[in-house]
DNA sequence: AATCATTATCGTAATATTGCAATATTTAAT
DNA sequence: ATTAAATATTGCAATATTACGATAATGATT
């Protein structure tokens, strides 16, 4: 087959898988750290800053506004994007549960 | 094409990266989670806990234990499965790390 | 209005992922 | 040694992802 058994798992696993998927790509990491560093959200020449073509560049974006970790807003003729903080507040909040919870237990056998 | 160009990101990238798209599947962090919530690491029974054949079980867990979030021991004719807190300490580190820059920044356009 | 600059979409090729049946492998038990 | 139980591997079909050239869409500039 080839596609995710999404409606057998749980709404917040499927919410965390989306969102841990949106970062499964180092051009998408690198596009969320990009939009870190600058404070400026001129966001057009993030295709200058990676070694993609703009067609590529244009479907990351899409793919991590979709996941609600950036956002995007027509100004002009070009587009500012920017983080969207609550996407990841959500993988900085499940991220710690779920490593302290691993700390928390004794009984690990390997 | 349908390679990801992982020799044009810097290591740390390509390694968030990769471990975010071992969780990028709801079945995954359904391991994960299970593996969490059991005190006993008796692990054969994570095929009994999913909705997924056998086979893809045993393929999942593969892909968590080559991410480096899950640990294998082979006990007598089972195998023993836990989570290598490495793996999701990375993760929460590297959350929190760009969550607190994207609360930080206070010249936010959207 | 014609042109330019910026971004999105379409179409398509290459590759990867997901899932499972069938089969192999390994160890325990008989 | 056979058999049973647990897990891994193989092979394959269906689908998804990645990447880009070509093209469209939109707004700015002349």
């Amino acid at each position: 087959m080839g596609a995710t058994k999404t409606d057998h798992f749980t709404d917040k696993q499927n919410a965390i898988a989306t969102l841990a998927k949106a970062l499964g790509h180092p051009a998408r990491i690198a596009i969320i750290e990009y939009l870190l560093k600058v404070d400026t959200c001129i966001c057009g020449d993030i295709v200058n800053e990676l070694p993609l073509a703009q067609p590529t560049v244009s479907q990351h974006l899409k793919e991590l506004k979709n996941a609600g970790l950036i956002k995007g807003e027509i100004e002009g003729n070009s587009v500012c994007y920017c983080i969207d903080e609550k996407g990841l507040k959500k993988l900085q909040a499940y991220f710690t549960n779920i490593s302290t919870k691993a700390e928390n237990k004794k009984t690990n056998c390997c």
